[in-house]
DNA sequence: CATGAATGAGCCTTCATTCAT
DNA sequence: AATGAATGAAGGCTCATTCAT
């Protein structure tokens, strides 16, 4: 079953609503639909015509990544070294988080507004969860660490960069410091 | 120079407001000026002249918590194990930020409302960076960690703890477990 | 001159439209036309077109009712006990009246959107009217009592068992016994 | 216990938007707060000060014409004669409620906003029972009619006025018609 | 004829801040 | 110093109506 398919002026709409959304979470404004209207420009009913809420735009902006992820994540699994596959898949994930402020904010957030934003969640959920396990199995991993910790570690992380507040290009090199810090220990080995 | 001191009954408006203000940050509600001053009971007014942005009222309440930190600091740079004092430090560190929502807002926060919380955020850097420095010295810490990262790190562990949205009784040894993980890798040792 | 009879699809949405329209009447929900649009289902210019105003569709409601009433009424001038026939008449439109709440609404209207309902209320006056009349001419009526006065009276009984407040079920028997005080009079008679 | 009596400016403001209510009621205007603030004018934030609700200011208008509703009720009580008793208090009611739009719309309330209109609306219908009662009890009403009764039926009475659609100022003299109607019968005595 | 996307006026409400008392 | 009334920008949301497709 498949949402019927937009007329050509509505999609046309649709996509410059979600480009100006685009725009400002990248340039970290909140989203507001009145907003978002007045930059398009649209009327507001326009804008809550296609998106409910605040949350629900923020999501489709989001979504094209979390797709991108859940499809890497996928590809990782075919990897046959269980560390080097969850290691690509965080750092991937980091990279994404720390890039991109509306996937940070979709990821951190208890509930979804779309069906299809919690399918891909659960998706990521899963995929990473089985190379967290695969890698636990092989020994590699800590043992007290479960898969619901994913999320919220790398939510951490990418938090942790944005504090550290360097510029947002340096921000991503930093998350990756952390990352690393993180999988091997701030602590150095057999010491 | 000192501030002059205050009038016997400003001091108790003081007092109160702040009172009042930990109240609400205990409780998890934002602190809204208007708000304390309808709970201590006072004006508005009087708020205001005693705090004259939301952020000053919150670094108010934060204050004797970073005290008490930066005294354990002190403290643990007495301790001639490098490892267990900077480990003892970080772990009351996010114990701290986790039980109480005043500090997490004030560490991250990049611009201070108050002198004496930047004193007081330069001193717990001062303090963590020659822990720090002192652990990579004897070789037990990675060598790509700098002073800078002790402040992002923590906030990390702390708001990953809040993403797992564990009951905030649980929080506090989500955040303790997190911390390992950083500290030790999450990778196992020799492997 | 008749309009043109619809085509056959126009007729079957002008039916589609005017039953969800009663549904929304008797369940008490304010008719909007986007509302009913979205219900029945058709697009809202659909609707607009067969009913340029939400009083027009409510009017379309309504006439049945009306024409119903009509009929009643005409019946009633055949019975020769002139108070027996009013009676029976303002009965009956009360009972109408608390029943169906598009009656109330178009009864208390000032102007109407279709002729047709101007037509039907013009004649359910005149059948009111020359049955108060009749009353009156045998000595039964009051005399201060006018054509005009009816309606009114009628829509003032129907509110009033409104505002009583009870159940949907026993408004129509306190709306009876308030029709029954209006005829006879609250004091009691020969005091 | 009274409420702190407002400081003069305030106080100033208070009768200011009472009176612009009372203007709007009287033009027949619904009461919209932000409406009122422009026309006073005085910020939103004021009205809404004052007014939580429109129905606070509505009942705030209203007030004062209760008040003497039931000061001529309490009066009424000592008249001897309990059906001149009973008649008195209602013409008065249904002249006040005809030639006021907010008691029409504060009598019909289910529910009260302040206070202050609860206890009055109790006391009205406190004092119309108790004239209807005593009226009941030399035998001079109906006896299916009951102290719910009372509200309602001069509520219709006023409504029914209203739907006639005479000029206000002949609309009074039509709700006198119609209550003598109601209280005397329809039908001729003896008939 | 039918569709339903778009419009935008308009209402509601909150809250940070100022300033007369 | 204290008070708390006043302000009004700002944001949220709904809905009647139009008009391009």
């Amino acid at each position: 079953m498949t949402t019927a398919p937009l007329r050509k002026d509505a999609a046309r709409n649709w996509e410059r609503i979600v480009a100006v959304a685009r725009e400002l979470v990248d340039e970290g404004t909140p989203l507001q639909l009145n907003d978002v209207a007045r930059r398009v420009p649209v009327g507001v009913g326009t804008v809550y015509r296609h998106f409910p809420t605040p949350e629900a735009l923020l999501e489709t902006v989001a979504i094209p990544c979390l797709e991108e992820l859940a499809a890497h994540g996928e590809r990782a699994l075919a990897d046959d070294d269980p560390r080097r596959a969850l290691t690509g898949f965080l750092t991937r994930t980091i990279e994404a988080q720390v890039t991109d402020a509306s996937l940070s904010a979709v990821a951190a957030a208890p509930t979804d507004a779309l069906p299809r934003t919690t399918e891909l969640k659960r998706t990521l959920s899963s995929v990473g969860g089985q190379l967290l396990d695969r890698a636990r199995d092989a020994g590699a991993v800590r043992p007290d660490l479960t898969r619901d910790d994913l999320v919220p570690l790398m939510c951490g992380i990418a938090y942790a960069a944005t504090v550290h507040g360097s510029a947002p290009a340096a921000r991503a090199e930093t998350a990756r410091r952390y990352l690393t810090a993180l999988l091997e220990g701030v602590y150095v080995r057999g010491r």
